[in-house]
DNA sequence: TAGCTGAGTTCGAAAATCGAACGCAAGGGA
DNA sequence: TCCCTTGCGTTCGATTTTCGAACTCAGCTA
């Protein structure tokens, strides 16, 4: 059971942990929802090695998590990579990770960023919750039931 | 810029993404919080190399995320591993994760295992509020400020 | 005394990553 | 036309990680 084998389990946090769990692809995650959307600027910003970013940015492609879409820029159709919906839909794990960053991680509650709601200016962080009575839940209120 | 450096940098995202960006330790802590406590057990649940399995635990074990726990069986000291409160409150993560997973990796809607609230048998998701009108937010709801 | 078991450690082979150079297509300017 | 630049990769040899199997070691047990 190589590690690949986790990327076809049935289960449901196996698989995207197998994926995420990659060397450098939540980093790179991190720089797309930050604005990054071309090979030579997440190159220069993340310092990765250019054929390593060929790779996770082909997997993501092909995962359905970024599109690549074309643009003009000096007369000339390039193309640069963006988040499809799926893509998007990855927002609450980027912010569960830098809800528990600020916690237990904050170096000198220096940030390099500020995240804040466009319509009431809060902050944002990420939580769970009861999908039947809305409480939040820790994993002590939960209980796992093992299929079969 | 190595990979490693991201791990120190001044940004609660990416230095929780360094870390829980390495191969192997997004699946580890999936199985921690699904009870697994000891060094044989994760090696035989995983299949996760014996050296890396070492590594990875003493990563974990440095940032306190875990922490190692005498317990006695059959007379003899042994010890397991067991998450921190730092470690518990990695939970939204892996939720954040298995939400993600159950809306586009489902495979046939098979789970491998069931979450549900103790308290009343409901579901369980991970989202992302506002701090201050507790409204849900997505990408578009927040705007990123950079520091300086 | 010898054997078993859990928890690692060691080490040579294989795979992943690195960094620097190379390839290439689409303009732009001469 | 020829040459230069830019963005986006690809290639390749060197280094770092990971793999897998064997080995170690301490604490019991027989």
């Amino acid at each position: 059971m190589p590690y690949s084998s986790f990327a076809s389990m049935p289960c449901t946090l196996s698989r995207p942990a197998a994926l995420l769990g990659e060397r450098w692809t939540l980093l790179l995650l991190r720089q797309i929802f930050l604005g990054t959307r071309r090979f030579e600027d997440f190159q220069a910003t993340m310092d990765i090695s250019r054929s390593v970013l060929t790779d996770r940015l082909n997997v993501l492609l092909q995962e359905n998590v970024l599109k690549r879409v074309p643009y003009h820029e000096d007369g000339r159709t390039r193309h640069e990579y963006r988040l499809t919906e799926k893509g998007r839909d990855l927002y609450p794990v980027l912010m569960a990770l830098r809800t528990w960053g600020e916690k237990w991680m904050a170096p000198d509650e220096e940030e390099s960023f500020h995240l804040h709601h466009r319509d009431c200016g809060g902050g944002v962080r990420a939580k769970v919750e009861c999908t039947e009575c809305a409480a939040e839940l820790t994993a002590r209120d939960v209980e796992v039931t093992a299929r079969q």
